[in-house]
DNA sequence: TGATAATATGTCAGAAAAGACATAATATTC
DNA sequence: GAATATTATGTCTTTTCTGACATATTATCA
């Protein structure tokens, strides 16, 4: 958010803070989440360049379309292991995912 | 293992092969396990290095020592999200953990 | 547009992982 | 080598995650 925008905001009365700030995350929440997410967009990524629907990968690792969704959304309710095996599935190395954790973060297009 | 032991074993009956193909383990599923070794080692590492006994440990993520035990071993009762949000709780960067994943095994002293 | 494919969301029963406790096995120190 | 600290193992109960299904929503394209 640029100064301007941050300061019309506080003016008409908005507490401008992160996402963070707003759920009260630890550091370590918040990290974990991140993480959850880098994961989660590196499936989609991998998925679609593999032109596969997630029906298909579903049943490559033995799961429903709506769980795909679900990990790909960065659902709650999805494990990090259950991310892991899925890429693993998709044939990423170790090596693979050690550069999504460590990528920034993609901004979401508008 | 060198040639010379291999042959040696085989010579006596022995099948010599590695401990994927005698736990019958498709590839994802070593990779899988050899990433949940790495971090388990690297728990172990980073708690070695800050001087925690286990117990400390496991009250700072407010779980149990049995749990820790379990966790640097990679018991297959722990799940990757619980070794990763340890190495967070001990200050672990998502960086420090892509080079735990990516690292080389380690191996073990005899 | 309407038909169809692809994704998303909500729910639930069963499976997996969690913390906790007791206790066994090791290290460490005196 | 006894005393103590640390780590490992086994087994409970409870909590969390999973796959599956139904259905809603959103894209894609004839």
């Amino acid at each position: 958010m640029d100064k301007a925008k941050r300061h019309e905001l506080e003016a008409k009365g908005w507490s401008v803070g992160t996402v963070e700030e707003f759920l009260q995350l630890t550091p370590e929440e918040s990290a974990y989440i991140e993480l959850k997410l880098k994961l989660a967009d590196g499936l989609t990524q991998r998925r679609k360049e593999q032109g596969l629907p997630q029906i298909q990968l579903a049943k490559r690792i033995h799961s429903s379309q709506s769980r795909v969704a679900k990990m790909e959304a960065g659902d709650p309710s999805v494990s990090i292991d259950l991310l892991v095996k899925s890429l693993l599935a998709l044939g990423s190395s170790p090596t693979d995912l050690a550069h999504l954790i460590s990528e920034k973060k993609r901004s979401k297009r508008v």
